[in-house]
RNA sequence: GGCCUGAUGGCGGAGUGGUGACGCACCGGACUGCAAAUCCGUGAACCCGGGUUCGAUUCCCGGUCAGGCCUCCA
């Protein structure tokens, strides 16, 4: 079964096909680093790293280029340096090291490249003489605008046609655009911004521009998979495309297949900065296993809405307890013996990414795994290289099951978890029944659970204590 | 106003023209000193109204509700 991916251009699902298998390119477009990101923001993130390892896995680890850029450039940047009295590097230097320290805490693999927007100047300014030289754009009052007049095909990636979006249109037209839908690549910097040269003069580029630039130089156009929240369809996307395209008529697209996540809500609005219902990835991360907070976030289907509740999270976390208590009653199994992962096993991901049924997969197989441990049967060490699997493409159970139930503790807690459980185990074999339960009342109050075993007792920890130390 | 999504059991969430995934929770039983974990089992859904069909939750039309984009936005 080949995978098949839904573009948006295309409104269908498309058997996936890379212009060549041996390079597989894929941009998806990052944060803007001003500020920490909330978990809405990390969606895509997670989503897309699932896709950058099944493309890995299907095309081979040094075939798949994976893009995901950052915005260093931007007016909420200078906004809060100007705040703080710092460079900007100041800000975007901080905001861009939380933001990947919190992609690793979900499990997130680095991009192989993750080009910044300060660092792609040169490019920037050279796509947009380009532009200008071949009549895809205009030079204004100091500003260099896109000329979506000339481009007939403007409108057809967000299906909105020209006409349409100047009835709808919010916002006053600047007098030096030539069509109201043109929108701007280059621009003078306000007094004490940030300031490149250009032959338009010394100013910083338009958001857009960025994007189509980095891909140009980190990937080459066309590339095949492009990536990024449905909010960005329109202008971004469509405007990206609207360059791209343009730049390069030899190419006559700009990407192959077009992807877009849904949205991560709050209730049923969708999580953003200026509704102000936002609850950051870096603060989740101080309560909850960033693993739980992944499993969350995959386990609705990528373009569908997910609400984000307390309650998605602890179902979460319950499923993750349960499979990593297989994996733990499996932990002297050796994986092998089936070789590849079964096709079958990868099949729900292959169409279009269908990580709930993937999950649901990752459930049968350890149910399995479980029995045959249980039966002692050969199938055991099969199943669990299956089940290995597959979670790596869902970069889920990669962790030590002990370390899983019993990270949250710090040596000295742990010490005295062992000690209280080794003293339950000798009133146990005692048949002191009264001792053994007020032991197990002590570990309940550590916020501990016991779990007597064949081979003696386990424990875990029932969840991140607040105010642990670290 | 224009364009576009979605509506599934207590909750989350796949999928399908005909025998009701999967998870979490709940209930009964086994196991256990008691529990936990595990196993076995029960119950429970497809927004409304039309249409197509032998048969629709699944396709079509209309409606209702919710959400998104058109402004920075994952």
């Amino acid at each position: 079964m080949p995978l098949k991916l839904y573009d948006t251009m295309a409104r269908a699902k498309r058997d996936f096909a890379p212009k060549d298998p041996r390079r597989v390119t894929m941009y998806v477009c990052g944060p803007t680093v001003y500020n920490y990101s909330h978990i809405g923001n990390f969606r895509p993130v997670v989503v897309f790293d699932v896709l950058f390892r099944l493309l890995r896995r299907l095309y081979g680890e040094d075939a798949v280029r994976y893009a995901a850029n950052v915005t260093d450039v931007d007016d909420k940047i200078n906004a809060k340096a100007a705040e703080e009295g710092v460079p900007i590097t100041a800000i975007t230097d901080r905001y861009l090291a939380a933001y990947n320290g919190d992609a690793a805490a979900l499990g997130a693999l680095p991009p192989t490249v993750q080009p910044r927007a300060t660092e792609t100047m040169d490019a920037i300014v050279a796509m947009i003489g380009r532009l200008v030289e071949n009549s895809s754009a205009y030079a204004a009052e100091g500003h260099v605008l896109f000329d979506t007049q000339n481009f007939a095909d403007y409108g057809k990636l967000s299906g909105r046609p020209l006409d349409e979006m100047i009835a709808g249109a919010r916002v006053e037209v600047a007098p030096y655009k030539r069509h109201p839908a043109d929108f701007v690549l280059w621009k003078p910097s306000k007094p004490g911004e940030p300031v490149w040269e250009s032959p338009w003069g010394p100013g910083r580029p338009g958001w857009h521009i960025e994007c189509s630039a980095m891909i140009e130089q980190e990937l080459g156009l066309p590339i095949d998979i492009h990536g990024g929240g449905i909010d960005l369809v329109f202008p971004h996307h469509e405007n990206e495309l609207a360059q791209g395209v343009c730049d390069g008529h030899q190419h006559g697209t700009y990407a192959n297949y077009w992807l877009h996540n849904g949205f991560l809500n709050m209730g049923e609005e969708k999580m953003s900065k200026s509704l102000g219902n936002v609850t950051l990835a870096h603060d989740l991360l101080q309560q909850q296993p960033g693993e739980a907070i992944r499993w969350a976030l995959l386990a609705a289907h990528y373009r569908q809405p997910l609400s984000w509740t307390e309650d998605a999270l602890v179902q979460a976390r319950n499923s993750l307890d349960h499979l990593y208590g297989v994996l733990g009653r499996a932990r002297h199994i050796e994986a092998g013996g089936s070789g590849a992962l079964a096709e079958e096993q990868l099949e729900p991901l292959l169409d279009d990414l269908n990580t709930p049924a993937a999950m649901a997969q990752i459930k049968k197989l350890a149910t399995d795994l479980d029995a045959a441990v249980r039966k002692g049967s050969g199938q055991a060490a099969p199943l669990k290289q299956d089940l290995m699997a597959l979670a790596s493409v869902l970069g889920v159970l990669q962790a030590d099951p002990q370390g899983w139930f019993q990270g949250g503790a710090d040596e000295g807690l742990k010490d005295r978890i062992d000690a209280l459980v080794a003293a339950r185990d000798a009133a146990r074999r005692a048949k002191d029944w009264g001792e053994a339960d007020r032991l197990r009342a002590e570990l309940t109050a550590l916020n501990v659970e016991v779990m007597d075993g064949p081979a003696g007792a386990t424990w875990r920890l029932l969840s991140v204590k607040e105010g642990e130390q670290a």
